[in-house]
DNA sequence: TTTGCCTTGTTATTTAATTAACAAATAAAA
DNA sequence: TTTTATTTGTTAATTAAATAACAAGGCAAA
């Protein structure tokens, strides 16, 4: 199909912008409100009217001239983009601490992507049902991953444990991993592969705090 | 400081790879290595040596030419700019799920940034202790924020609590937050803010496993 | 000693993302 | 009816980041 080919090419940073326009304008619609202009988007996500402008152009989406996007409409067509048609289902491994709080905030909160099962090799875990999601062991991984067709894995294992369980996901079928273990690791290339590190970005706040504190003495003098 | 001063203009993405490569290094250097060359890093970062080399060249760090870079050294410079010398304390507001977490998950991770007060508004959690951090009422924030000198804070309260959360810590004195609210917040220029959703993250991942599938498809015909 | 092989450090090029600029449209006000 | 204000859509320019290219140094083997 022409049209979706062309979403192939869309910025990585637009997608990410995407999902937050289409959860503003989930937010709006449910306050009554049809229509919105690009500088109130803007103002909700902190970003210049030109951005939004700019990606729902990508998109191919326009707006009416002086009355603004159609909510109804965008957060349409962005599903029509970002969402599978079928619903995509999603497995954690390592009910931990994190895989807990994920599944308990996940949970119910996007119909077409779902977290339907987790895994751990704690037996005290195994059995348990969290929300809704069973937590089976994980030696279970790819029989249920195939079964229930599970396409995409979040790891939160312990970070010695990332590398193996990455492995036995990939082995499974996973054809996407979302890693929240500070261990980077090593995925085929036909798996889309997303990490994220809270101390690095606690790192990071802390570094540019430092910073603006130095660059203040500098200024007093 | 002339040198500090270069500092101020390395690139984001440059201070999270300066994290992350400082976790590495550790690692190796726990494991009795004395020096390394920019190809193993870029390896276990899955990164490019060119990248690593860039950024090393960036922050004026030079290795030796056929021993590589001295692990011990480089580690220590990385501190010296993305540290603070007194180290930074951090708070975290909300002490729900995601938020015991993180006080979990952070707690003697680095000794120089230290989450040293929790905060919440249920009179259940308040008073406990976890993992030696104490949580207060969410009245006394300002208070104890002063009081500690705490620089940073983590917001992890409900979503429709943010904001206010947000404007307290403002006022309290805060200088750097990270919120882990899908709400976005709003924050005066000084204070330095980075944003995460889990959300997003996930509908990324899961664009791309659907984009792919759809580029094979269309491959196979 | 000389040759070849690695590895660093740096500049040049390319690619990605954001921001600026502005024409076109049109509703409302004068 | 004409003017003014506002908003969209798109192209052009700028900025940020990654990658490529390659000179230079120096160890190791011949
Ligand atoms: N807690 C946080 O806020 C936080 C934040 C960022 C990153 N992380 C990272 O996430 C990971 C988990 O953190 P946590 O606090 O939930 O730890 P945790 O110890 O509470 O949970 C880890 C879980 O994984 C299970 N497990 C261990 N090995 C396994 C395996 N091979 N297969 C399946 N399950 C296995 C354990 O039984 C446990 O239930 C860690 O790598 C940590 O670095 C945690
Ligand atoms: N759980 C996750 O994995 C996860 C992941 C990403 C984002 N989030 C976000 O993080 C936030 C917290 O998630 P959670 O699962 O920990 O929720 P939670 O309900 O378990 O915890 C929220 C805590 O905040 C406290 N609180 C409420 N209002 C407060 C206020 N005004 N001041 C101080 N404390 C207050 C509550 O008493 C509670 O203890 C939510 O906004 C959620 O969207 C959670």
């Amino acid at each position: 199909m022409e049209e979706k080919d062309s979403f192939n090419h869309l910025p990585h940073k637009t997608i990410a912008r995407l999902s937050q326009y289409r959860r503003a304008l989930l937010l709006c619609l449910s306050r009554g409100k049809s229509h919105i202009f690009s500088h109130e988007i803007a103002t909700i996500q902190h970003i210049t009217p030109v951005q939004v402008r700019r990606d729902l152009m990508l998109i191919g989406y326009s707006g009416t001239l002086r009355k603004g996007y159609n909510i109804r409409e965008l957060i349409d067509l962005i599903g029509n983009i970002i969402d599978s048609d079928e619903g995509i289902k999603v497995a954690i491994v390592g009910m931990g601490n994190l895989g807990r709080a994920l599944i308990n905030y996940f949970s119910g909160k996007r119909h077409k992507l779902e977290i339907v099962a987790g895994f751990d090799t704690n037996p005290d875990k195994i059995g348990n049902t969290m929300n809704g999601v069973p937590c089976y062991p994980a030696e279970r991984m790819k029989e249920i991953i195939e079964r229930e067709k599970i396409e995409i894995g979040i790891i939160t294992v312990p970070a010695q444990n990332a590398s193996q369980t990455a492995n036995e996901l990939v082995a499974a079928g996973i054809k996407g991993l979302l890693n929240y273990t500070p261990k980077p690791i090593d995925v085929p290339d036909y798996v889309y592969l997303e990490e994220y590190d809270m101390i690095t970005t606690l790192e990071k706040v802390a570094f540019y705090v430092k910073m603006r504190q130095s660059e203040e003495e500098s200024n007093k003098k």
